[in-house]
DNA sequence: GTGACAATGTGATAATCATCACACAGTCGT
DNA sequence: ACGACTGTGTGATGATTATCACATTGTCAC
């Protein structure tokens, strides 16, 4: 129990990703500095919880001010480590591939979607918006190879997902974002997480049926 | 401090919103009756942490058993409201809106989406598939009162979460989820859900990042 | 029927995470 | 130069959530 550090709770992360989105409009709204009272303000999190999560980092503020809302902007991007380039590639060009593909704002977080695969004779070798060309799945792990590709976007329908993902692996990818909804597994050293969307609106739900049984008591 | 019953925790809903996913792919594959231990191996989550988040709504196993699969799946879906209609909007008819729109697999959730809007003069009149037109934005709080519309999914930019969100309010909207980067801010009566899709991205940056560095020492 | 067995349901325990409260550091006006 | 003031950084405290361990209960073979 030596190497401590990376005691830093899941949610924490969650949220820097947040404040980034926040400080970025205090840029545009002519805001240098702000205290963890208004930015708590802005995002919907207690100032406590802002200054506690920084902590875990080091001292961002200044005592009597607040933060500079330039900086730590890029300090928070430095934690994250998203002033790094990371190659990535959206496999299965469906309508919600297409809607990713298309996300110009991704770059500005370091992402760069270099190539798309799909396994649909129809798409293959259309050229999308940016240049990319569809290619065959078959080619995903020279292709993944070749260009270091480290970052894998996963959006074909579910019985496909682990099938892809095993390719994705083959080539060398380091990071997985899984949006079919099933679990695939991967090998120990594969950063893998799952989004589902639909989730969202099934949790939207509970809590809407919670507050209207509440409401009739 | 008598009203208890909803001590249920927020990741328990989340994960039985996957259990579903889990426990329909089961049905698929022709197995009636499945024991945590194997539905934890399907989910990736630990046989106790299942039996746990049942325990926290009645008992659904059979002791020495196992659980039913497709009634477990009904049980957790009236769980979540899932059993109940519904009625959906989406606005802001872009890319992620449209991808959302002809997602044929939210009927099997409940939700059905019955009105699109944008503000966009060429895409107001346009018939998606399903036979949704797209309406402008000043008809929104009409028809979601007219149409008794209880969720709605804001898909515009960033600057116009807030005003669509007050648009839907104004109408009667009961539930938001809201993609935009950007807090909005609603009555106290609405529930409101946020979802970053950016923000995964972020935190699988940040898992690499350190990933990469205990690696390296 | 009855006993061996298998997997649930749950109180107790441990780990994680958020909140609180305040000491302390930096700024600014005079 | 100094004192009043403002807002950060953080240990202590409290709440929430996950894990463990096992007593309990229904099943099934004989
Ligand atoms: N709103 C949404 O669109 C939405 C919401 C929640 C979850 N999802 C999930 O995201 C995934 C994609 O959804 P979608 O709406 O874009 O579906 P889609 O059918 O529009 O797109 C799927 C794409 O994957 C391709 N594909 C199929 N099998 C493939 C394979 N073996 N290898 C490579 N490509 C393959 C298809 O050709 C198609 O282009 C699905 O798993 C879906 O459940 C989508
Ligand atoms: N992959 C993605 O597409 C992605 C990922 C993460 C987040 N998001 C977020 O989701 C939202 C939509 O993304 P997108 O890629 O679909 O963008 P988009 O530009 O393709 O679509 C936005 C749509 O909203 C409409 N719109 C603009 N102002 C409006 C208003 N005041 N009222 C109604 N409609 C209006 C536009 O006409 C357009 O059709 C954005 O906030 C974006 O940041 C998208």
């Amino acid at each position: 129990m030596k190497t401590k550090e990376s005691k830093i709770p899941e949610a924490t992360i969650k949220r820097l990703s947040t404040y980034i989105n926040c400080l970025e409009r205090l840029q545009v709204e002519k805001h240098p500095v702000i205290s963890s009272e208004m930015l708590g303000e802005y995002c919907q999190v207690s100032p406590a919880q802002i200054r506690k999560d920084l902590s875990y980092f080091g001292e961002f503020g200044v005592r009597g001010v607040g933060y500079d809302t330039k900086k730590l902007e890029a300090e928070i991007k430095e934690i994250l480590g998203l002033n790094y380039n990371w190659p990535t590639t959206v496999v299965g060009v469906g309508k919600l591939g297409l809607a990713l593909l298309n996300f110009t704002l991704f770059s500005q977080h370091g992402f760069s979607i270099t190539a798309a695969f799909d396994n649909e004779p129809g798409k293959i070798g259309t050229e999308l918006a940016g240049g990319i060309i569809i290619q065959p799945t078959s080619a995903i792990e020279d292709t993944v190879r070749d260009r270091g590709i480290l970052i894998g976007v996963i959006t074909t329908p579910a019985d496909a997902a682990q099938k892809v993902a095993d390719q994705l692996v083959a080539g060398g990818i380091q990071g997985l974002l899984n949006f079919a909804p099933t679990k695939v597994k991967v090998p120990e050293e594969i950063t893998l997480r799952n989004v589902s969307i639909t989730s969202e609106l099934d949790n939207l739900a509970y809590l809407m049926t919670q507050k209207k049984k509440t409401r009739r008591r």
